[in-house]
Order: structure tokens, then C-alpha cells, then sequence
DNA sequence: AGATTCTCTACCGACAATATCAGTATTTAACTT
DNA sequence: ATTTTAAATACTGATATAAGTAATAGAGAATCT
């Protein structure tokens, strides 16, 4: 039996949405689902786990189950101002909803490891995980801070990555997914642009058709051709847009402690030519990567450099013999104690 | 000169100036004529007798804005900014003779209109170095007379132009009658008469003054300046010496006439100096041996003549003892051993010649004694062939300063290239080109200091912040370069103080001490007049700039050797690295640029002793600092210091530059004239024990031991739970903050330490400033007796006093108060201290194997310096013979609340912080406590549960800090904190603990409400007023700050009189930060003269605690004065007073007095008045109903303007409308006061409403409208008499 | 006009974000009359 | 030589940065709709 989508009606007596938002035009869910080709992806739907992260108003979840049945569907949420409304329209269904914040860290812990209610399968690392899905909704405050740890703990293998390479549809302000699907040589490339670039495949699902979509990266758009929907599909309206992206984590063997300090300080100056940014590594560094990278390519800049080529860096870094203590790169708070 | 005039349009403030000019007549058209605001001053001061309270100045009342003083009559922010940063660069093109910039400068400066009367001073500088240049008498006289006729027709000269005219005139001219003529013709220009002529000391020369006089006879004696007098007409028994002396130019270092009338042997060895010296030095050595032979005149030991003969008294060669195994003489040992008075005076006389001298090299050869330090290290490990991998620190300094050096003169001679245009622009490329442009800028001021020194300052600057600003191993670049910017600039300042001092003096040869000491008072006061004269400080900007030069060149050259292992082989390998590094860090996602410091070099760092970064220029003085004149003449003699800090707001320098030179803050300068004068020394018994704890480098007490290099926990491994990643983070952090936080205690005990030694025998004293709410504060970082326990259990009084009975009781009061004994009646506590003489002893002897006693103290250090103190007074047959350095202190019982219950009267409140007499001290804090618990216990019999279970709870300690800070305005949430931070201990449930915080804060607040009601009234109406004030508008307000036709940015700070006619500025602005490029990085900084918007919310929150502060700041200074008259050494640190034990009596005595003094008038209808005369006409924004008749009435008339106007009408008009009506009811014409009378604004239609309009009717629609600014009435006083104080012993004890 | 979202959070001494780029303002040059 | 126009440069303001919101939570002001 199909669960009741949750229709506009009886959302109006939620009053905050910290800041989140939500689409609420349930034909363009269905098509975004279309698009996504789950079935292709999760052969056997009858093992697929959906965890759903900051669900809302949760008619996308009620879709889900309703389209593909999956094994077990747990929402997650801990907004007072939504918790009356998942729990009254979860009763009864088969969408589950574990009471947790999903910022914590020990949310998941005690979901998976303490009360054991949701337990992904580990698969290798050589394919994209055929069990377990993650579907998020981060377009709030704090949304993109977490969507770029996320994006470390792929990195790092962590967190629900720790049980293979578990593919994530994460709902981002608009703001987030130019910036992450960032190319070398634009503008805005930037750290995340690059995390992402190294250990995921991310691709633009849908977006608000706002006046902001030209700031995509026209080729992106052209590739993923993401769904567009109108800015009125949005609930809270008046809002800024927002993108949801599909990111499928890549298999990688990266030194991530030095890939990170590399990426990080040359970022920094993304328009300087390596030749002068180098220099910003540690005492020396110019002199050192100087000898040993030919004239040419120390006249690019750090937002032309491709994956490749950061990962080239970082090994020449990780061989100086004479390189800075890289767990040292932080700053102690001035802190009085009065 | 064209060509520089359009190069300099290009990249400076010129053009913006040129630009704004235009909208800004018209704001300077709609301002009220000058006249109409003097007008409003508070009635005639009839000042007699003892003036305590000087009716404020004029100009303080004016209700006009000014930020800045005469000389700064601008009111438009913009312009006086570029004003500043062109003064700036004129006075730094002058310096560096870039004559042509110079004028072109000269041009822009003209333009601005609203600075034309002033700007002759400006031409007067531009002329000297013309004159000095041009060599040439009629070329002079002519392009004055073509600058002041076609250049600027506007400016008229004044008598400091003729003083340059006749100066040059009797340089340059040769024959008697054409100097006679010219200067005939000068002195009859006078505008202010001759006298006022010959008042430019800072022009005139001794010489000038001597040949003026005596050869030509052109003024009489009586004309010149008191203090000049003496110079040139030397009274009979000095002629002698003085004829000799004034020919000594001729004939150096002959010895026949080297032989003064005192009967020292003279040797030949005067060793002629380095010109640059200038003679004074030369003859100075002379002096000297005077100082050895006054001191060899004393009685002493044989031992002492033995120190004195063998020491070196040569300034040059000894100026402090930073060396550890090296022993100075002991000055205060000698001091102590004399016996009669008159030796005494002559011993200090000496003393004070020889510290003179020394003060001088201290405060102007620091940074050649540096260099000269690495130089020696350098030249020793040469020759014993030492240059090896591991370098002393020193040795590889000289290096790097040898490096340095070259390529800063490279970049200061392309500097003067560009600056002179000599350079070949054509062939450039646009990266050169841009450099150059640069150059412009920071040119100016890189060519004033010579290179030598900026490569020393580099260096030493960057050294000194090491492991800063929280960076482990380096600093923050933006700190760095304005440091380093700004040592340049001091040292800039010092060194043309000196110059032009030398210049002035040089004609002058000095022998015997009456003539010298005639020289030297003309010299303080030339001192005065020409740190006066340089008021300019450079923008921030240009600090920055030059910073980062001289640090980019640095880290281009300094090296070290590393170590590394390579990845490869896994072999140690040896390499060259850049001792510095620039890059980034992150701190919440926010860059910060950092200096790092290789780690070698930092290692090395650690293992030195800081001697050398100790900024040689702000130590204890060796002399009296030079007494306070004017607002930034006094303390430091080279070193320039302001009499307040004032944090980069003009407007407060603006206040006091006003009042500077009035007369109505001779009190202030009175008072900390005496606390400069205070003599101390080091208490070397305590010096010992402390430096044997030190090198020992084990914890003891507030020192930190010695720790190795920071250790970090590995990191977990990559897979683990992001849970346990931020775990490792933060444990990272806490251990990096532990070792910073270790690191710096431990740094700043060692400068402590440092300076203690160097000062270890001598005589020094403490020049201070105030802050900006007339708070004293040592100018001497560091060490001072504001410091820390440690700091203050090294300093005792340098003049000893004989105890006398009531002195042997204060030490032992003293005592127990430092062991924290002092909430019992004084005998009680005299009884703590007997029944621990054993203790006392022990701690005395023992120090560091005894008992340790003293170590339980609250205050331990000052505890020990107690007991020896007291150990030697019982030695004594009779103690109250005992010779007493001990300084004891008498602290106000919560002086905060003191003079909150002053103003308030509260009866109950006075009692309770000892107001009033009583045989017991009153504790406050229990007091409050008492009621807590009375409240809680009434709680709990209603049945409120949580009262119940906190009413056990309520010690003293848990409400002490929020009853303290209460008088600082602590918020509701603040105080909860800290109570949380108690009741944790008792509590073990966190959140328990916090909810149990938020109820008992609540408590508290009402009790101390309780107690001091009147106090909170006050403190309640204060805070009001300030937040009116700063959300008042001025009728002339910026129309630029009306950004969308809404309110206008509020301008106005709460500025007030303090009872010593202090004029006090809240500087609380919002804070407008701007990227400033640098050679480095851009850093991020704010422009000091720039004014900005008001920051309501700290004007508020603020003012209640600084109007309190200003109050307890006169007190103090009233004090001070009032003990320094009678002799007493005082000393104070904001609410504890010291003095000698035997004088603690009388001063406490004083200090009731003053105190009663000060609370006689009503201090706060006081402050009405002046808020009512300082902001009339203001206006303000008020919420009233939309219903009321006024409401509709403003409404009425809003619409029929609009009407008129044929568009809605805005805020901006309204306040434009009652401009125009004050100015015609000001106005003098009785015709226009008639239409001002009959015209009706909407302000004067709610002024004129007699409803009480305040904010009421919050249910309703309300609407804004204007309305005068008005402040709310003086709570009621309640009935304490404040003379019922005049009795009260345990006021201060 | 009314709700929502920032911003602080006890005073003073005291101590600090920066790279990059788009868009505009101003200057310089280039060109025409 | 002067005026006009285009290109170049200078200046300003906006935005992104990293990546646990440090431990805490309520009042008051500023901003948005």
C-alpha cells in the first residue's frame, strides 16, 4: 500500500525550517527518480537501505518507498518543529525514523553499532556500494559544512563510507554544487571543488531554474543536463535556490595529510603562478620545487591544476626532505583565563 | 616640478582631496558660524583659590562636532584624514629634503580651505628646509615674498617665519651691516611683537640668541625666553668657564683648557667620538669623571671607592648590566651606607649626572648596542676560528645584518631616485613601473631612518614576536610589518629630536655643573617644544609599507642551517633555509597571513636569554622622566608618549590637545608627575631567591618551568570515526595552548627577571600615562608595579624611611593583608603577623629550604619581601628605628562600589564598603552572600525547591566575582557563567549546575540591587544617557550617512569632564578595517583617522564603568598629589595606594579627604549640566503613538512640506529644517532670531509638546518622529553623608 | 510594519583576515577636427 | 592645439575561504519581506 504524501496543507503549522529547504513538487521527484535510474543502480531493491538525513517534510521518502519498495527506508531528523509531523505521518508505514541529530557523529554510531536499527552491508571497495543509499538534505545553515565533511570522510573512508562506497543524493543550496562542480581553470575551483574531483564522481541532478544557473559551469550543465524545476517548487518560498547532486565516491589511494596541506596553502593563492605561490609551502619551498618542476608548468595557477596534478605535488612535497611540520598549520586561539 | 606634481597626483590623496572639495562646500556653508557656539560655554569661570573642578573649557562644549583641535578644524572625516597622511608625507619629504614634493605637498595642503589659517605652519617647516638648501639670503627673501604673494596670497607669515628669516640671516650674511638691516627690518614685521619672535627656540639658535644680544645689540636681554636668559648672559662666576667653553670649537681637545675649576685630575685620554655623537658626548665624558669623583668624595668603605674607581663611567661602553656574571656597582648598597643628609644629596646629584647621560644612550644607542653585541660575538667566534654549523645566535644576527644591509640601501637609493625622478622611466616594464609608483609612497619614509638601523630594528622586531598572535613557531605578518613599521618610526622620532637638539645646543660647551645644569633645563624645555611641534604620526598605512619591505629583505637573506632526512634514502641530510617564511593559515575559515620561524632557529631562540629583544627604549627611566606638560610632552625624553593612550581615535586626541595647554588639567599632570617621581629599586634579596628558582627551571609558584619543544599525539588513523579525529584535534590544541600559554609565562618572568637584573643597585623610576579614562599606567611594559606579584614583591622605594610606632604596625598589617588576612579589625590582623614571627623568620632566612611559610601567602612574593623586611626591622634593638623600603599598600574595599555608593547615598551600601567609621572592616561580599541566603531561605519556605537546595550553597566566594562585576555592567548571562563556574564544584551535573546558576544569578542581581539602590539608579541613568547620546543626531549631520533615505548613521559619543578637567572620549566605533597591500601580503587594518559610526551598544555598556573609572582615576591622582606635596613617596595602582609604612597614616588621612573632596558636589547633576550644554540642539529619534495629537500634528505638517516640496519628505529634510531654525535663533541679526522664533519644524512642534514623550504606548502603531534630545532626571540620592567618611579607618586598608 | 536573524555576551591595560575579481571611476593615450 | 573617445589603470566592494557551531542560550539590535 502507497504511504500518503504529506501534502502543502499540513506543513503550514511548521513555522521554522532552520533554514532548510525542501521540494515539494512530488512530479519532480519522480522524475528526478527517473533520471537517477535506481533500479539500474540498486539491482536488487529488496536489499537497498535508504538512509534519509535531514528528511523534512519528507514526501520525497514517502515517493521513494512508494516507487521502489526498498528493503528498509530509516529517516533521521531531530527538529522539534518536525518531529510531530514525521512521527504522526510515519505511524503506520513502513518508513522508520530514528530520533537523532544528524550532525552528530554519534548519531550514527548508536544507530548502526548501539541500537543496530539500520546495518549497511560492507561491500569492497572496488564498486559502488548496491545496498545502501544515502539521500540528504543539507540546504541549511549548517548544511554545507557538513556536506564538505561528508565529502573528508569519503576521503578518509570514515564514517557510513567505512562500509564501501555508499553513493549520496544530497540536496545543496544552489550556492554549494557551483562551487563543488567547479572545473580547473574556473573561478571559483576551490578546495572542495578539488575534494570533490578526487574521491567522488558528482553529478548536478536537478537545480532551481533560477537566474543564478549561468554560474554553473556551462559544461556541466550540458553533460548532466539536471532537471530544472521552478523556484515556487521550493518550500519555504522567497529563498535562495537549491541542487541536488548525486555523489558516488571513488575508489582512491591518496596521501590525504599532505594532499591536504598542499591543496589547501596553494589554494590560497588560486591566481598566483606556482613559481611565486610554491614559495607559501614552507621555508624553501620555492628553491625546492623550483629544481624540480620544468618553467612551464610552474606558470599555471593552482585553480588550473587538475586532480593529477595536485597528487603529482604532493608526492614532490612528501619527498623534500626539508618540508615543514604539516600538524603544526594551526592556529592556537588567544584564550584568557581570568 | 611640474612633472612631480602630476607624478604625485597620481598615487595620492591629492586627487580624492580636490575631488570632495566640491561637495564639501556645501556642507561647510550650512555649518553655524564659529561664533555661535563659544557662546554656550558654561557660565564665567571664576576660578579661585584650590580649584578642584575647573569649569570645562569652551571648546569642550561646543555643540558643534569637532574632531579635531584648531589645527585640525576640519569637520568633514575625509578631508582631515588625507590631511593627516599629507602633513604626514610633507613632514617626511622635508626630512629627506625632497624639496620639490615638499612644495607640491605644500600646494595640496593649501587647497583645503577649511585649514588655510594654519597652513603658515605648514610653510614655516617647507621654509627652514628651503632656507637650509638654498644657502642664499636674497633667494630666500625672494621666493618667500613669491610664495606668500602669488603662490599663496591667501597665507600671511607669522613671527615663527621671521624667527627662520633672521636665523638664516645670521648664518648666511657676513657682513655686521647687512645682518644688522635684515634683521632691523625682520624684528619690525612682527605680528605679535619681538618677543614672540625670539620665542622659536626650536628656530633660534643659542648663537643666534648670544649674537642677537651681545654683538649686535639688536634686542635686549629681557626679550628672550626665561630659559634662554642664563645661556647667553651667564652671571659672573660662570663667565669664566663659559668663555672658555664657547671657544672650545676652535680647539678641541685641548687640555689646558679642558681643565674646569673643580679639582679632578684630568687624563688625556677624551676620546674624541664618532661625529655623528655630536660633541656633547665628548664633553660629557668629562662630566663623568666629575660623577667619580663626587662619589669618591663620600664616605665609603674602601671597597665601594674600589667598585668606583675601577667601574667604567664611560656611558658608552656601560650602560646597563645585562650580563649575567658581570656585577655593577650597587648603587642603592652605597646610597643606603651613607649617613649624613648632605652626603646623600651629593651622592644622588652625582648619581642623577651619571644617569642623565646614561638615560640618554639608553634611549637613543639601543639599537647600535645591539649591533655593536652581534658585531663582538661575531668578531670573537672569528677570531677563535668558531664559525661553525651551529652558530651562535648572535654571530649568525651580524650575518644576516651584513647581508641586509646592502640591499636596503639598494632599495633606499631607488627610492630617492624616484623620489628625485632621476630614475629612467622610459625603458620599464609595467611590473617596474608599478614598483615604482609603490615607491612614491613608502619612499618618503623609508629614506628618514638610516639603513643601519632599519636593518637592526628588522630584525630585532621579528625576533621579539616570536611564538605571537598565537602562531607556534612564527607570528602574524600584519603584526610584524606595523610592528617593525613602527619601531622605524620611533626610532625616527628619537633620532631628529636629537638631531635638532644638537643642533640647537652645539655652540654650547658645558663644564661646571651650575652651567650644566642651565643647559639642561633650556634643554627640556627645547625638548617639549619640538616633541610638540612633531605631532604627526604616519599613517597606518605607511607603517605597513615600509614594514614589508624591510621584512620581505630579511627573509630574503636570512638563513639556517637545517637538517632534514631525506624520503628516499632515510639519511640525514644538511641544507640552507630561509630562516623565515611567509605564508597562510586558516582559523575558521578565515586566512591569516604568518611569518614562520624556522624551527632551528626557533630552538635556538628558547635556549637564548631575551636581552636582546627587550625594548631598550621603554625601561624603567634611570631619571625623573620629564615631567608631563602637555598632552604629549613628558615621560620618555626621546621617546615620544601621549598623556593618554588613546585607542587610534582622534576625536580623543582632538579633547585633550584642547584642554592640553588650558591650565585645567594641571592637577593631572601634578599627580602623575608625582607618580613619576616615586624612586625605586630592585629588592635584590628577593632578586636572588627568585633568579635561583629560575635557573633551577623547575615550577615554582606563577613561574612555569622549563619545557622541552611541543610534543603532539599522533594522529589516529585515517578510518577511524570523525568523532575521534576531532577528538585528536582538539587534544592538539589544548596541548599547543598549554605549551604557548607555558611558553609566554614563562617569557614574560624572564623579561621580568631580565630587567630586574639590569636594574639591580640602580635608582629608577616609572614615567606614566593614563588611559583614556585618566586610569595611571606605567609606560614601561613589561616591568612595573601593575605587574604581577613577582613583579611586585622585586620593587621597593629607593629612599628609605624609619618606621616609627605606627610603622612597625602597618608593616605587619601589610603582611597579613598579603596573606590575605584582611577582612579583621587592623589589630587582629598586627596579631596574624605576631603569631607568625617564627614563620616570618624562618621564611626570611630560609627562603627556599625552610619551612616556605611565605610561599601559603596569597600574594607569596610580596609575602617574602614582607618577612625580610620585618626579619631585619626585629634584628633591631628598636624596631621603629628600622630603615623601611617596603612599600605597603592600602586597597579601597571594592572601590567601584565606593563611589557608586558616594552618588547614590545609599546608607546601607556606604556601610557595607566602609564608608562609614566602624570598628570592623565590612566585607561586602559576605554581606551580599547574607542576603542571598536571606532570599533563598524565604524561597524555600514558600516551597520553591531549588532555593531549598541552594541556600547551603552561598559562600562568600561563589558571589564575590559577579558583586565585582557588577559594577561593570556583567550581563545577566555573564554573571551565570561565572557563577556556573562555582556551583560546578559543587554540583556535579553540568546542566544542573547551570540551571542552578541561572536561578541563584537572579538572586544575587536583585540582592545587590538591594543593597545599593541609589547606586543602581545612578548606574541605571548613566547607561540611559549613554545610549540617548549615542542615538542622538547632530543637526549638521553628514548628509552622506543618510545611505537609503532612512536614519542617518548615529555619530556621537558620550563624552564627559572628569572632576579634574579631564575631557574623556568613549572611543567605542564600529571598527572599519580595510585591506592595505603590502610587499608581502595585503593586511587587514583599520585607518586611525578615519571616523566612524558610533557603536551603540559599548557607548551604553560602557559608560557607566568609565564614568566610575574617571572618578576613581581623580581620586587617585588628587591623592597622589596631595601626598607628593607632603612629602610622602607614593605610588598607586588604580584602587591600592602605597606609600611607606611609617606614612600610611597620613595618607590614608589624604586620601579621605580627596575622596570627600571629590564626592562634595553632586557629581552626577554635574555630568547633567555638561550633557545638557554639550549636546543641545541635538536631536533624537522617538516612538510615539499614531494617535496622539502630537503624532497627528507632526503628521499635518509633514505632509503640507511634502507638499511644498513636491516629494515625500525625508528624515534628512526634517533635520536640515531645524538646522536652518537654530541657525537663525542663533543668529545675532534680531531679524533673523524673529523668523527662527515664528518658524515650525516637526522638531519643534514635539519639543515643544509638553507630554512626557518617552517611548511609551508599545501597544498601538507607533511613528518616529524628531525631537530635541532630551535625558532622563537624576535618580534621587539617598541620605549618606559622604564626610561621615573622614573617620572611617578601614575606608582604604 | 512586523518577524526573523544575527550578535554579543564585564571595564581597562591589548595586540589586528586575505586573495581575487567584477564593476566603476579616473587617467592616459590615441585619435579627430 | 583642442576636443572626443577608447583603452588602461586605480579603486571599491563583494565574496569565498575551512569544515564541528570551541564549552554555554537569551536579550536586543539589525535586517529582511
Amino acid at each position: 500500500m502507497a504511504i500518503r504524501i504529506p501534502t502543502a496543507k499540513e506543513l503550514r503549522s511548521i513555522k521554522h525550517y532552520y533554514g532548510f529547504k525542501y521540494l515539494l513538487n512530488s512530479q519532480t521527484h519522480e522524475s528526478i527518480f527517473q533520471k537517477l535510474q535506481i533500479e539500474a543502480k540498486y539491482k536488487d531493491l529488496s536489499k537497498l537501505k535508504v538512509l534519509d538525513l535531514y528528511p523534512g517534510p519528507s514526501n520525497h521518502s514517502a515517493l521513494f518507498v512508494n516507487l521502489f519498495k526498498p528493503a528498509q527506508y530509516m529517516l533521521m531528523d531531530s527538529r522539534p518543529d518536525f518531529l510531530r509531523h514525521i512521527e504522526s505521518f510515519t505511524k503506520g508505514t513502513s518508513l522508520q525514523f530514528y530520533k537523532h541529530d544528524p550532525y552528530e557523529w554519534k548519531s550514527y554510531i548508536d544507530l548502526i553499532e548501539k541500537d543496530k536499527l539500520f546495518i549497511p552491508s560492507i561491500k569492497p571497495r572496488d564498486l559502488v556500494h548496491d545496498e545502501c543509499l544515502v539521500i540528504a538534505n543539507l540546504t541549511g545553515m549548517i548544511g554545507e559544512g557538513l556536506f564538505m565533511q561528508w565529502l573528508a570522510c569519503i576521503g578518509n573512508k570514515n564514517w557510513l563510507q567505512k562500509y564501501g562506497r555508499i553513493r549520496m543524493l544530497v540536496w545543496v543550496p544552489e550556492s554549494t554544487a557551483i562551487k563543488v562542480l567547479a572545473k580547473p581553470g574556473e573561478q571559483i575551483r576551490s578546495k572542495c571543488s578539488v575534494v570533490a574531483d578526487t574521491f567522488t564522481d558528482t553529478r548536478l541532478i536537478a537545480t532551481t531554474n533560477s537566474t543564478s544557473l549561468r554560474k554553473f559551469n556551462s559544461k556541466i550543465l550540458e553533460k548532466h543536463e539536471p532537471i530544472l524545476f521552478p523556484t515556487e517548487d521550493i518550500w519555504l518560498t522567497g529563498g535562495k535556490p537549491i541542487s541536488l547532486l548525486e555523489v558516488t565516491p571513488k575508489e582512491h589511494n591518496v596521501d590525504l595529510d599532505n594532499w591536504d596541506y598542499v591543496t589547501k596553502h596553494l589554494l590560497i593563492l588560486k591566481s598566483t603562478p606556482l613559481l611565486e605561490a610554491l614559495d607559501s609551502l614552507g621555508h624553501g619551498a620555492k628553491d625546492y620545487f623550483t629544481g624540480k618542476l620544468d618553467r612551464e608548468f610552474l606558470k599555471k595557477t593552482a585553480k588550473d591544476l587538475d586532480t593529477e596534478e595536485f597528487l603529482y605535488l604532493t608526492n614532490l612535497f612528501d619527498k623534500w626532505p626539508f618540508k615543514p611540520d604539516i600538524y603544526m598549520d594551526f592556529i592556537d586561539v588567544f584564550q584568557d583565563n581570568d | 616640478m611640474l612633472r612631480y606634481s602630476r607624478l604625485y597626483k597620481k598615487s595620492n590623496p591629492l586627487c580624492t582631496l580636490v575631488r570632495t572639495q566640491r561637495s564639501l562646500s556645501s556642507v561647510t556653508k550650512l555649518l553655524k558660524p564659529a561664533t555661535s557656539m563659544s557662546s554656550t560655554a558654561l557660565g564665567s569661570s571664576s576660578r579661585g583659590g584650590d580649584m578642584v573642578f575647573p569649569r570645562p573649557p569652551q571648546v569642550l562644549l561646543s555643540t558643534k562636532f569637532e574632531p579635531f583641535d584648531r589645527s585640525y578644524a576640519v569637520n568633514n572625516a575625509s578631508e582631515s584624514k588625507d590631511l593627516m597622511n599629507l602633513w604626514s608625507l610633507l613632514e617626511a619629504c622635508l626630512h629627506s629634503r625632497y624639496i620639490d614634493r615638499a612644495f607640491s605637498i605644500l600646494k595640496s595642503l593649501y587647497s583645503v580651505k577649511s585649514h588655510r589659517s594654519y597652513f603658515i605652519d605648514d610653510y614655516n617647516k617647507f621654509l627652514m628646509v628651503y632656507a637650509d638648501t638654498q644657502r642664499d639670503m636674497k633667494e630666500l627673501d625672494k621666493k618667500l615674498f613669491e610664495d606668500l604673494q602669488i603662490t599663496f596670497p591667501a597665507c600671511e607669515y607669522n613671527d615663527k617665519t621671521l624667527a627662520i628669516l633672521i636665523h638664516y640671516a645670521l648664518k648666511y650674511l657676513d657682513d655686521t651691516h647687512s645682518i644688522t638691516k635684515h634683521c632691523q627690518t625682520y624684528f619690525k614685521m612682527n605680528t605679535n611683537g619681538v618677543r614672540s619672535i625670539l620665542s622659536n627656540v626650536e628656530v633660534l639658535t643659542i648663537q643666534d640668541y648670544k649674537r642677537l644680544v651681545n654683538d649686535f645689540e639688536l634686542v635686549d636681554l629681557q626679550e628672550l625666553p626665561a630659559e634662554i636668559k642664563p645661556l647667553v648672559h651667564t652671571p659672573k662666576s660662570l663667565s669664566d668657564s663659559l668663555e672658555s667653553v664657547s671657544t672650545s670649537e676652535e680647539q678641541p681637545s685641548s687640555p689646558a683648557m679642558q681643565k674646569p675649576s673643580t679639582e679632578i685630575s684630568l687624563d688625556s685620554d677624551i676620546n674624541p667620538l664618532p661625529k655623528d655623537v655630536g660633541e656633547l658626548l665628548a664633553v660629557d665624558t668629562i662630566g663623568m669623571k666629575v660623577v667619580r669623583h663626587t662619589l669618591l668624595g663620600l664616605s665609603l668603605t674602601e671597597q665601594q671607592k674600589e667598585q668606583i674607581r675601577s667601574f667604567n663611567f664611560d656611558t658608552t661602553a656601560n650602560l646597563l648590566n645585562f650580563d649575567k656574571d658581570k656585577e655593577n656597582i650597587d648603587f642603592f648598597a652605597i646610597y643606603k651606607t651613607l649617613k649624613t643628609e648632605e652626603e646623600k644629596e651629593r651622592f644622588a646629584k652625582a648619581l642623577d649626572e651619571f644617569n642623565q647621560e646614561r638615560q640618554h644612550q639608553l634611549e637613543n644607542r639601543a639599537t647600535d648596542a645591539a649591533k655593536e653585541r652581534w658585531k663582538h660575538d661575531f668578531e670573537e667566534a672569528k677570531a677563535r676560528g668558531d664559525l661553525s654549523i651551529q652558530k651562535k645566535l648572535n654571530v649568525k644576527l651580524w650575518e644576516w645584518y651584513n647581508q641586509m644591509l646592502p640591499l636596503v640601501k639598494e632599495e633606499v637609493s631607488r627610492c630617492s631616485q624616484v623620489m628625485e625622478n632621476t630614475s629612467e622611466t622610459d625603458d620599464l616594464n609595467a611590473q617596474e613601473r608599478r614598483q615604482n609608483k609603490a615607491r612614491m609612497d613608502y619612499g618618503p619614509y623609508l629614506t628618514l631612518v638610516n639603513p643601519e638601523k632599519m636593518c637592526v630594528i628588522t630584525i630585532l622586531e621579528l625576533l621579539k614576536l616570536n611564538s605571537t598572535g598565537g602562531i607556534i613557531e612564527g607570528m602574524r605578518t600584519a603584526r610584524a610589518v606595523i610592528s617593525v613599521g613602527k619601531a622605524i618610526e620611533m626610532e625616527f622620532r628619537a633620532e631628529q629630536l636629537l638631531k635638532s637638539e644638537s643642533r640647537v645646543f652645539k655652540d654650547i660647551n658645558k663644564k661646571s655643573h651650575e652651567f650644566k645644569m642651565l643647559v639642561q633645563n633650556a634643554r627640556a624645555t627645547f625638548r617639549s617644544m619640538k616633541i610638540e611641534s612633531s605631532k604627526i604620526l604616519w599613517p597606518q598605512e605607511a607603517r605597513a609599507k615600509i614594514g614589508s619591505i624591510l621584512i620581505s629583505m630579511l627573509i630574503h637573506v636570512a638563513k639556517v642551517r637545517v637538517e632534514g632526512v631525506d624520503p628516499v634514502t632515510n639519511e640525514k641530510i644538511h641544507g640552507e633555509a630561509p630562516a623565515f617564511s611567509h605564508g597562510y593559515q586558516y582559523h575558521n575559515g578565515s586566512k591569516l597571513g604568518v611569518l614562520k620561524i624556522h624551527r632551528t632557529l626557533v630552538h635556538q631562540l628558547n635556549g637564548e636569554r631575551l636581552v636582546a629583544a627587550v625594548q631598550p627604549q621603554l625601561l624603567p627611566m634611570l631619571v625623573k622622566p620629564r615631567p608631563w606638560k602637555s598632552w604629549n610632552s613628558g615621560g620618555y625624553y626621546y621617546t615620544q608618549s601621549s598623556l593618554i593612550r588613546s585607542k587610534d581615535s582622534p576625536e580623543q586626541v582632538a579633547y585633550l590637545k584642547a584642554v592640553s595647554d588650558t591650565g585645567v588639567i594641571d592637577k593631572v599632570y601634578q599627580g602623575l608627575n608625582v607618580l613619576g617621581e616615586t624612586a625605586w629599586t630592585i629588592n635584590r634579596r628577593v632578586f636572588d631567591v627568585m633568579s635561583d628558582v629560575w635557573n633551577s627551571g623547575k615550577p615554582f609558584l606563577e613561574i612555569p618551568g622549563i619545557q622541552d619543544k611541543l610534543v603532539l599525539t599522533p594522529q589516529p588513523p585515517r578510518e577511524s570515526d570523525p568523532s575521534v579525529h576531532r577528538e585528536w584535534k582538539l587534544k592538539n590544541k589544548e596541548l599547543a595552548n598549554a605549551f604557548s600559554s607555558n611558553r609566554s609565562a614563562r617569557c614574560d618572568a624572564n623579561y621580568k627577571l631580565e630587567i630586574a637584573r639590569a636594574f639591580l643597585g640602580e635608582k629608577f623610576y616609572f614615567p606614566h600615562n593614563l588611559d583614556f579614562r585618566g586610569r595611571a599606567y606605567p609606560l614601561s611594559p613589561h616591568f612595573n608595579h601593575l605587574g604581577n606579584d613577582m613583579s611586585r614583591g622585586l620593587l621597593i622605594f629607593w629612599e628609605g624611611k624609619k618606621l616609627g610606632p605606627t610603622g612597625v604596625k602597618w608593616l605587619k598589617v601589610h603582611l597579613s593583608n598579603l596573606f590575605g588576612f584582611d577582612k579583621a579589625s587592623l589589630e587582629d590582623r598586627v596579631g596574624f603577623t605576631e603569631s607568625h614571627i617564627e614563620d616570618i623568620k624562618d621564611s626570611a632566612q630560609n627562603p627556599l629550604d625552610g619551612n616556605g611559610w611565605w610561599k601559603q601567602a596569597d600574594k607569596p612574593w610580596q609575602a617574602l619581601a614582607t618577612c625580610i623586611e620585618l626579619n631585619e626591622m626585629l634584628k633591631m634593638e628598636n624596631p621603629e628605628e628600622y630603615v623601611s623600603h617596603q612599600p605597603v599598600h592600602q586597597d579601597g574595599t571594592c572601590n567601584g562600589l565606593q563611589h557608586y555608593a558616594a552618588l547614590g547615598g545609599d546608607i546601607e551600601g556606604a556601610t557595607q564598603v566602609n564608608l562609614v567609621p566602624s570598628d570592623r572592616p565590612q566585607d561586602v561580599y559576605s554581606h551580599v552572600a547574607k542576603l542571598v541566603v536571606a532570599r533563598l531561605e524565604k524561597a524555600a519556605r514558600n516551597g520553591d525547591e531549588t532555593a531549598g537546595l541552594l541556600k547551603d550553597k552561598i559562600k562568600r566566594k561563589v558571589v564575590k566575582q559577579t558583586v565585582m562585576t557588577n559594577v561593570y555592567g556583567v550581563t545577566y548571562i555573564g554573571a551565570t557563567h561565572q557563577i556556573d563556574k562555582q556551583l560546578s564544584n559543587v554540583f556535579e551535573d553540568h546542566k544542573q549546575s547551570y540551571e542552578l546558576s541561572k536561578y541563584l544569578t537572579k538572586h544575587v542581581f536583585a540582592s545587590v540591587r538591594e543593597l545599593f539602590e541609589g547606586a543602581h539608579l545612578i548606574q541605571d541613568w548613566l547607561g540611559e544617557c549613554a545610549k540617548r547620546i549615542s542615538k542622538s543626531i547632530r543637526v549638521d549631520v553628514d548628509e552622506k550617512s543618510f545611505k537609503n533615505g532612512n536614519k542617518p548613521d548615529f555619530m556621537s559619543s558620550v563624552i564627559w569632564t572628569t572632576p579634574l578637567g579631564l575631557p574623556i572620549v568613549q572611543p567605542y566605533r564600529e571598527n572599519c578595517k580595510k585591506q592595505v597591500a603590502t610587499n608581502l601580503q595585503t593586511v587587514f587594518i583599520s585607518d586611525p583617522f578615519a571616523v566612524n559610526p558610533i557603536n551603540a551598544r559599548r557607548q551604553k555598556a560602557g559608560f557607566p564603568p568609565n564614568f566610575i573609572h574617571s572618578l576613581d582615576a581623580s581620586h587617585m591622582l588628587l591623592s597622589a598629589v596631595e601626598c607628593g606635596s607632603n612629602g610622602l613617596d607614593f605610588a598607586a595602582v588604580h584602587d591600592s595606594y602605597w606609600t611607606h609604612a611609617c606614612d600610611v597614616d597620613k595618607m590614608n588621612v589624604f586620601l579621605r579627604e580627596q575622596f570627600i573632596k571629590l564626592h562634595e558636589v553632586d557629581l552626577i547633576e554635574r555630568l547633567k549640566n555638561e550633557f545638557d550644554q554639550r549636546y543641545k540642539n541635538y536631536l533624537q529619534i522617538l516612538k510615539i503613538d499614531k494617535k496622539s495629537d502630537l503624532a497627528r500634528s507632526v503628521m499635518e505638517l509633514r505632509k503640507q512640506l511634502s507638499k511644498d516640496l513636491g516629494r515625500p519628505i525625508t528624515l534628512a529634510d526634517e533635520i536640515y529644517m531645524e538646522k536652518k531654525r537654530i541657525q537663525l535663533l542663533e543668529s545675532e541679526d534680531p531679524e533673523e532670531q524673529a523668523k527662527g522664533k515664528s518658524m515650525v519644524t516637526t522638531v519643534s512642534i514635539v519639543g515643544s509638546s509638553q507630554d512626557n514623550l518617552i517611548e511609551k504606548s508599545k501597544d498601538g502603531s507607533c511613528t518616529l518622529v524628531l525631537a530635541p534630545l532630551t535625558l532622563p532626571q537624576i535618580p534621587p540620592k539617598g541620605d549618606f553623608d559622604v564626610k561621615e567618611l573622614k573617620n572611617s579607618k578601614y575606608f582604604f586598608s
